[in-house]
DNA sequence: ATAAACCCCGTACCAGAGTACGGTGTCAAG
DNA sequence: CTTGACACCGTACTCTGGTACGGGGTTTAT
């Protein structure tokens, strides 16, 4: 697998993370800390800038760190269930998510079209509609 | 405008959050405080209940509190304009999450379909399709 | 009238996800 | 061979959204 050339400060910026965030994810177990070269200066590869997008995309995606570290622990391909079951938990989460931003999309649209239909009043129907229910 | 004859406790308790909540939501200016009959005790009515569910279900969409306090203060009544152009940023604001969140759920919806497709076998599609890109 | 339950208020503490800091070591260029 | 940039490491701080705690005061029920 690819050459390990990148110190930490290049791994960071091509993953487009901070070197801080490196670490933190080392310490957090989401990113192997390879073995010190004695009194030297590690050395990154390909698979850890993946490694770091991967970990971005699945927190884009509302898993939490903790989360992202269960999926990586089945990085072995053996527990397929074990993955599925997370990730269907999420997609239900993400359904209740959306149902909900659509409720207040509506509300939103409403007021703002309440409000525009009376404009220049004294009353904005936009506020009066906020303010009780 | 209902009765107010709730206490803090059942205020809580109507609305499913915790009493140190109800005061912190206070003190971020989410939540009027009422005026306390001298040595006595608040009151509160089904307004504050309502208020408190909007901002969970404001939460739960995303919004982050100071963003909620944002949306509240077009409940001050003065300012019609301010009012509708806070609610057409929103509005735009919640349409772009939506998207965003359809994208995610279409994306889990097919990862879960792959993964179950692939039963028993060594790789996971799941993890696959995470891992690189 | 006395205990239990509840309110008020301030302050402190918690977890998650980083970010910053400071001292020291290492390495490459001039 | 020195100077600057970067690595290493531990510790501390930030910000958000709460929760917990402790010492009072009050209300309610027995
Ligand atoms: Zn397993
Ligand atoms: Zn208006
Ligand atoms: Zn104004
Ligand atoms: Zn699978």
């Amino acid at each position: 697998m690819g050459n390990h050339d990148l110190t930490i400060g290049m791994l960071a910026r091509q993953a487009g993370v901070n070197v801080e965030t490196v670490r933190y994810y080392q310490r957090r177990g989401l990113l192997p800390e390879p073995d010190k070269p004695l009194g030297g200066i590690r050395r990154y590869g390909a698979g850890e800038v993946a490694r770091i997008k991967f970990v971005k995309r699945a927190q884009h995606m509302g898993f939490s760190l903790e989360e992202i570290a269960a999926l990586l622990k089945l990085e072995d391909g053996t527990h397929c269930a074990e993955a599925r079951a997370i990730a269907v938990e999420k997609l239900e989460e993400v359904r209740r998510r959306l149902e909900g931003l659509r409720d207040i999309e509506q509300r939103l649209r409403q007021l703002v079209s309440e409000c525009g239909a009376r404009r220049g009043n004294v009353r904005c129907p936009l506020i009066d509609s906020l303010r009780d229910k």
